[in-house]
DNA sequence: CGGCAAACCTGCGAGC
DNA sequence: TGCTCGCAGGTTTGCC
């Protein structure tokens, strides 16, 4: 899925389309994603304005004026497109339309249907299941190195593991987490405890430039994303070391120059998932 | 609590 | 051509 900055950026590209805009029609073609979209759904959207959008970690959020919140999580494949009316036949994966006053729409498409939407109210926002318990946002000013050194104190668990669990820090998937901790120069292996001090300051460090540049670049395309405009984001092509097993580490030119056979970004499996790194450059 | 595998679902590319 | 396998940006659940 998209990851932070894939969800930011479409927050990015929704808002001219949604923000204000009264919602005049909402078709929901199946409810089946990763949990039921609500019942009632289309009916409760329907005529209510929207006054804000937001994010919180991978959830985009939806305010209504009538006080109540949508979440919506793309799941692995999840994307939105905007299409001037009328909207094109639906696919097969095509689940939800949001139809505005203007006449265009905000399609949702989940072929893997790993998203989900949820509505709630806004006061009860923060204690909502999905939300409750999440970590800082990394790019808020509530994270810094102490606050991601606390919240890795006494974890014996490797450190990507430790990154990828969101309730150390919101919003980071399996592509940022490689990203950042080869930025940081940290070994995906090292005990997540270990990281104090100037490391930790390095580590908060790396991970807000690895979002906030992913985001000036319209987020990474590899098999779904796109923006809501329909453009690709392309900082797929700036990655160091994710899909790049084999290749030679960035940060290291010189050694492959001199012919070091340690030299190159290798493919671990650490949790069920691919672990990108370059042994050289990570402790 | 920690760690890990499996589960949810579809699509795609590689290899035979 | 057609099949099987492995893999994919996430998150939850259940088991040891």
């Amino acid at each position: 899925m998209p990851e932070l900055p894939e969800v930011e950026t479409v927050r990015r590209g929704l808002c001219p389309v949604l923000e204000g805009r009264t919602l005049v029609q909402v078709v929901t073609r199946r409810l089946d994603l990763r949990w039921p979209i609500p019942a009632n759904f289309g009916e409760r959207l329907t005529g209510r304005r929207i006054i804000g959008l937001g994010r919180r970690s991978k959830y985009l959020l939806l305010s209504l004026d009538d006080g109540m919140v949508v979440l919506w999580h793309l799941g692995m494949s999840g994307r939105m497109t905007i299409h001037d009316e009328p909207p094109p036949p639906p696919g097969p994966h095509d689940h939800v339309d949001l139809v505005t006053d203007t006449g265009r729409t905000v399609r949702f498409t989940d072929p893997r249907r790993f998203g989900s939407i949820d509505l709630t109210d806004a006061l009860l926002l923060e204690n909502h299941p999905r939300l409750a318990g999440l970590g800082p946002e990394p790019l808020g000013n509530q994270f810094d190195g102490a606050a991601l050194a606390a919240a890795l104190a006494g974890r014996q668990s490797p450190l990507k593991t430790a990154l990828l669990d969101q309730r150390v820090v919101a919003g980071l998937g399996n592509i940022y987490v490689c990203e950042s901790l080869f930025l940081a120069g940290l070994s995906p292996f090292r005990r997540a405890g270990t990281v104090v001090g100037r490391r930790a300051e390095r580590l908060a460090a790396a991970i807000r430039q690895v979002l906030n540049d992913a985001i000036a670049a319209g987020g990474s395309s590899l098999r779904d994303h796109r923006q809501a405009n329909g453009e690709l984001g392309y900082f797929q092509h700036h990655f160091a070391v994710y899909g790049r097993a084999g290749e030679a580490c960035p940060g290291c030119n010189c050694a492959a120059a001199t012919g070091d056979r340690q030299a190159g970004i290798t493919r671990r499996v650490q949790g069920g998932r691919s672990t990108f790194f370059c042994s050289r450059r990570q402790r």
